[in-house]
DNA sequence: TTCATCAATGCAAGCGATTGCACATATAAA
DNA sequence: TTTATATGTGCAATCGCTTGCATTGATGAA
C-alpha cells in the first residue's frame, strides 16, 4: 500500500481546527441550527435538507464534536467505573458485563483503579465529578471508611451505584453477594468433608466483605461445633508475604490446620503452592477453598473448591440500575443480593 | 444502623445545576475570569484575591466544569486505549503501565476493548475522535487488516502510538515484540532439550504477531534440521474447540508431537489440562511453550514455560511516545522493539 | 378571500470555562 | 511633576453545539 500523498506530515504545532456544524452550514447556505437538527435527525427538517446536509457533512469529513454538544446538552453519555485494580477477573467480568449493557444504550465507559488506596479513591471521585459522568458504579478500595466523597458525588448530582465492596452507611443503590452466606456454605462444606482444625486467610475487617467473612467464619465453626483457634483466624492485605508468613506459622504450631478458607484465588493459588513444598497433601492433609473464582483454578493440580461469583451479572445489573437512575432520576436504595455458587472441586473432598 | 436522617430523597427530575465561577464572581463581586484566573493559579492574580476565591470556591462546593474547559482549551488531558480485551494478563499490564505515566501527567484514561471485531474498532476510533481525546494508544484486533479508520484518526488531528499488534503499511509510532525471535528462540530451546516434532498453536496470520510467528517457526525448525509437519503448523482463532480439536487431531497421527509451542497461556494451560487427561507425562512425552505469560503458568504442575513480555514497560513507553507527540507534536513513525525473556520452567526441560 | 394551522427553517441565547486585550492604579524612573 | 513600567482586574469574544421561539410560506377551512 503507498501512502506517500497520505502521509503528508502536518507540523503546525497547533491542530488545525476541524470541520464544524457551521462549515456545513455556510457551504449549505442555511442556518447552524439546521444542521445540527439534521444529523440528530430531528423530524422538524425535511427529508430533502436532510440527504443534502448529511451528504455534505460526509464530503468534509465531519465528525461531532462531543466536548460541545456535551456542554449544551448538560449530558457526557459517559460512565464513570471504579474498581480497585484491573488485573482481576472478578472486576474484568464485572466492567464487561457493565460495557455490554452501556455500550448497547449508547454510553462509554471510564474505567479507575483505586488500588486500594482511599486517597486515590477521593481523587478520583473529583476528577468524575469534574468529568461530569452521567453516573458511576463504584467498588470500594480496602481502606475506604468515610464516605465523604460519595456524599459529594451525590451533591453534583451524580447516581451512584455500588458493588461488592459498599458502606452500608452510605445511601445508595447496592449489588452485593451474601458474603456470610459465602463463608458459611464454605465452612459447612468442609466441616461436611471432615475437615476439624479450618484456618480463614481474610482481608482486613476494615471492609464489610471481610468483616462479613470473619463473622461468619466464628459463627458458623461454632454451628458445627468446631474448634475456633484464633490464631487460624487472620485478618491481613494478603501480600505474599503476608501469606508466605502466615502459613510457616500455622504449620509450626501444634496443632496444624487441616483446611485453609481463603479470601481469593490468587492467595489460594499461592496456599497450594506452599502447601506443596511443605509436602503436604492435597485434599488428604490439607483442604483449599477459595472464596473467589478464577479459570486458573481448575488448571492447578488438584483442582481447587472456589465459590463462583457472578461477576458479569453484576456487572450488567449495577448498569442497568444506574440508567434508571440517570434516566428517570428515581433515587432508590435498595440492596440487590446475587446468587453465588460454591463449586466443589478436589481440594477440599475425599473420603476420610 | 440508622438510616432515617440522610434518607431524604431528593425528587427533581432535573439535575439542580452547580456552581459555576459566575456564581463565585458574583458572590465576591469580580469577574469571571479573575475567578478562573485564579482558580488556575495565574500569578497575574494578586495573592489575596486568590485567597478569597479559593475560599468561596471551597465553601459553594464549586467544582471545575471539564467539559467547558475542554471546549474551551480544546484538550480534554484525556487519553484513548484500545486494546481487543480486558481480561488479559498482558493488557492489564500495559494499561497498567499507561496509566501510571499517564496520571502523572495528569491524564486520564478511556479504555475501550474492540473485542477483536475489526467492526467494533472502526466505531471506537470514531468515538475517540468525537470524544476529543489528546491521543490514542492502540493493539488492534485481530480482524484488522485496512488502515481507514486509523487515518481517519491521524486527520483529525490525533496522535496515534500503536503496540505489540501493528500494521506495517500505517505510519505512527509503533512499540513491539521481535515475534520472529520470540518463536525462533522457543524452538531452539526446545531443540536443545531434544525435542523433535514440534507443533505449533498458532494465531490468525492475518495479524503480524501471528504470521511473525509462523514464519519464524517453519524457518527455525529448518534451521535447526527438524521436520516440519505441516499438520502441526495450525493458525486459527484459538478457541477451547480448535484447541480441543488440534489436540485430538494430533494425538491420533502416526507420528505425534512431542512438544506444542502455544500462542498464549490460555491456550498453554489448556494443553496441558487435556496432555495430562491423555495421560501423557509433561515434560517427558510432551513439552510445552506458551508465548505469553500470566502468573497461572506457575501454579500447574510442572510450571509451564514461556515467553515473558514487558507489558507494563511497553505502557510506560507507549505512553512517553504519545505524550510527547501530544506535546511537542515532532510526529515520528520510529518502532520501539521491546525486549523478552524466555522463561525456561518444568514443561519443556529434562535429561533425555 | 381571509384566517388559522402546520411544516420547515432561521435567529440568537445559552452551556461554563478561557484568554487576548484594554484599562486602571501604583510604583519607579527621569 | 511627568512619563514609563509593572501589576492586578475587567470586558467581551470564543470554543461548537443545542434549543426555545420567531418567522415564513403553503395549505386547508370557513
Amino acid at each position: 500500500m503507498l501512502f506517500l500523498h497520505k502521509s503528508k506530515v502536518q507540523i503546525n504545532p497547533m491542530a488545525k481546527s476541524s470541520i464544524t456544524i457551521n462549515d456545513i452550514a455556510r457551504e449549505l447556505k442555511v442556518a447552524p441550527s439546521t444542521v445540527s437538527r439534521a444529523l440528530n435527525n430531528s423530524r422538524k427538517i425535511s427529508e430533502a435538507t436532510k440527504k443534502k446536509i448529511v451528504e455534505k457533512a460526509e464530503e468534509l469529513g465531519y465528525n461531532l464534536n462531543m466536548v460541545a454538544s456535551s456542554l449544551s446538552r448538560k449530558t457526557t453519555n459517559t460512565i464513570g467505573v471504579v474498581i480497585p485494580v484491573i488485573n482481576n477477573h472478578f472486576y474484568n467480568e464485572v466492567v464487561n458485563g457493565i460495557e455490554e449493557i452501556a455500550s448497547n444504550r449508547g454510553y462509554r465507559i471510564l474505567i479507575s483503579q483505586t488500588k486500594e488506596s482511599f486517597h486515590k479513591e477521593e481523587e478520583i471521585m473529583r476528577t468524575m465529578s469534574a468529568t461530569r459522568v452521567d453516573g458511576v458504579i463504584a467498588c470500594l478500595s480496602r481502606e475506604t471508611k468515610t464516605t465523604g466523597h460519595l456524599i459529594k458525588l451525590e451533591k453534583s448530582n451524580i447516581p451512584l451505584v455500588l458493588f461488592d465492596r459498599v458502606n452500608y452507611d452510605f445511601q445508595c443503590r447496592k449489588v452485593i453477594i451474601d458474603n456470610f452466606s459465602v463463608m458459611e456454605q464454605s465452612v459447612s462444606h468442609l466441616a461436611r468433608s471432615g475437615y476439624k482444625n479450618i484456618a480463614h486467610l481474610g482481608g482486613p475487617t476494615s471492609c464489610n466483605v471481610y468483616s462479613e467473612h470473619a463473622r461468619a467464619f466464628s459463627e458458623t465453626l461454632k454451628k458445627e461445633n468446631l474448634p475456633l483457634h484464633p490464631q487460624y483466624h487472620l485478618a491481613s492485605d494478603i501480600t505474599e508475604e503476608d501469606i508466605s508468613e502466615a502459613m510457616k506459622i500455622w504449620f509450626s504450631l501444634k496443632v496444624k490446620p487441616d483446611a485453609i478458607i481463603s479470601v481469593n484465588s490468587n492467595a489460594a493459588l499461592l496456599v497450594s503452592k506452599l502447601a506443596k513444598e511443605l509436602h503436604l497433601a492435597i485434599p488428604e492433609n490439607l483442604a483449599i477453598v477459595s472464596l473467589t473464582s478464577e479459570p486458573a483454578l481448575q488448571y492447578v493440580e488438584p483442582q481447587i473448591t472456589s465459590v463462583e461469583l457472578p461477576g458479569t451479572d453484576i456487572g450488567r445489573t449495577s448498569m442497568k440500575f444506574l440508567l434508571e437512575e440517570i434516566r428517570y432520576r428515581n433515587r432508590k436504595f435498595d440492596t440487590t443480593i446475587k446468587p453465588f455458587q460454591l463449586i466443589i472441586r478436589n481440594s477440599s473432598f475425599h473420603n476420610h
